[in-house]
Formats: structure tokens, C-alpha cells, sequence
DNA sequence: GCCAACGTTGGC
DNA sequence: GCCAACGTTGGC
């Protein structure tokens, strides 16, 4: 995301604008990993992808779950806080917001990839307890993200240009509270049990790819991790 | 196009 | 507050 952190959504829903020219970098595409650092991406799962999780786009896999991190404790950056959690998603009109602030190349891709009606888990981080907080689903598809080109925004991103913006937001809407907080140490205990295993959580990406903010599921880890909010705690 | 240096993410 | 992991930048 941003300079610094994950998104967190505004309180209202922007007017439409097209969706951004896109590339630069498409970092959905495989990315090869380059001298040492790799950059991960999402296609490159594609191979493993059932095909339940892919829907249209012959060529291409596409997911229809999504994992998106926000800090629901007050952080300040530039003096000014970046706090939203699911609370102050569904406190907006609507329970409506935009997923503003997303600057890294692959989480903008993801979100460009979101249809309407997908379901998202609003996730915690960067605070007391990490963790899965809730659903949310997406009620707008991409579009310029308004925040690239303000300069007071924490966001504020000067290489990008009105002409050819860089970045998308995406607006969610609260769902509903998890029936319980599927804390971070429960999933990761259970990840590498499955790595172990093969079970259903052995590739999730907020283990593989830990740091991206705006994360595709499959139709099985979307549903497996759903499941837990019936269960015990670990 | 490579890759070292730098900056950020985010758990702990 | 620390710092590992990793994404980005920019010189060459």
C-alpha cells in the first residue's frame, strides 16, 4: 500500500472514474524472481488453482475470494492516523467505503480483478491481535483511486499522473462480524500443519506472501477458513 | 537488465 | 521497538 500501510477505507464511495489505463508492471503476470528478490504473484499459482477458483478468462486464472488487511489501531503517519478496522467500515453510510491507499503493484492487480458480489475477509494487522475480523463484499470494481493525487493524503503519490494514474480502489461493504475472531497463530498453526498434511490452508498466501496487503483465496481456503468461525478456538 | 542500497510491512 | 523479509529505486 501506501507509503507505509495497508488501505483503509474512506468514508464515502467517490465518483466513478474509468478504470486506470493499467500496466506499467503486471505484476499478475509471472514474475520471474530477479537477482534475489523475487516477487511473487499470483499467477503463479495458477497452476495449482482447481478449477472451481477459476471462472472465465480462458487463458487466465481468476479468483473470486479475496483477504484484505487494514490496522484497527490508531497508527500516525504525517500526522495523521491511518486507523480503520471493520468497525469503522461499518460505520460508514452504507457500511459502504473505498479500499483507498493500496500502493504495491500486486495488491492493485488483485483488486482489479475483484467483480462485484465477491466476498472479501476484512483482516486485522499491525496490532494487538492479527487476525480475520470479518466479511465484507466488493459492491464497485476498480477505479482511479482519488488519493494518488491529493498531496495532504498520507497516499500521496507523486509520480503518478492524473493522465495515467497508477493506482485503483475498489468499494467494499460490511457483511457481517466472523462468529468469532480467527486470530493470525491459529491460522499459522494450522498452515503448517497442512503444509505437513496437505490440507487446505498448506499454500495460503498470508503465509506465502506475507506482506501483500490485498490477497486472492481459493474457493476451498475461502471456505475452510469460514469454517473455523464454528469451531473451538485452538 | 542486474543488483546493491534503501524503504516498507507487519509479526513478535 | 526490533528486525526479517521483501518490494522498489536507480546507478551502471
Amino acid at each position: 500500500m501506501p507509503p507505509r500501510k495497508r488501505a483503509r477505507g474512506p468514508k464515502n464511495t467517490t465518483k466513478a472514474v474509468q478504470p486506470a489505463s493499467d500496466n506499467e508492471d503486471n505484476s499478475d503476470t509471472p514474475i520471474q524472481r530477479k537477482g534475489k528478490r523475487k516477487i511473487a504473484t499470483a499467477s503463479k499459482s495458477k497452476g495449482k488453482v482447481a478449477s472451481s477458483d477459476v471462472k472465465d478468462s480462458p487463458g487466465k486464472a481468476s479468483y473470486c475470494h479475496w483477504l484484505m488487511k487494514s490496522e484497527p489501531e490508531s497508527r500516525f503517519e504525517n500526522g495523521i492516523d491511518v486507523k480503520f478496522g471493520i468497525k469503522d467500515l461499518k460505520a460508514l453510510p452504507d457500511q459502504t467505503g473505498c479500499w483507498d491507499g493500496v500502493r504495491n503493484y500486486q495488491a492493485r492487480n488483485f483488486m482489479r480483478d475483484m467483480k462485484v458480489g465477491q466476498q472479501a475477509f476484512f483482516y486485522h494487522s499491525n496490532c494487538k491481535e492479527p487476525g480475520i475480523a470479518g466479511l465484507m463484499t466488493i459492491v464497485k470494481e476498480a477505479y482511479v483511486d482519488h488519493t494518488q493525487f491529493d498531496k495532504k493524503d498520507v497516499h500521496y503519490d507523486a509520480s503518478s499522473k492524473p493522465d495515467n494514474p497508477k493506482w485503483s480502489m475498489v468499494d467494499v461493504q460490511y457483511v457481517r462480524m466472523l462468529k468469532r475472531f480467527v486470530p493470525l497463530a491459529e491460522l499459522k498453526k494450522l498452515h503448517q500443519e497442512h503444509r505437513a498434511t496437505g490440507g487446505p490452508l498448506k499454500d495460503m498466501a498470508l503465509f506465502t506472501r506475507a506482506r501483500l496487503s490485498v490477497q486472492p483465496l481459493t474457493a476451498e481456503e475461502f471456505n475452510f477458513v469460514l469454517s473455523l468461525e464454528e469451531k473451538d478456538p485452538l
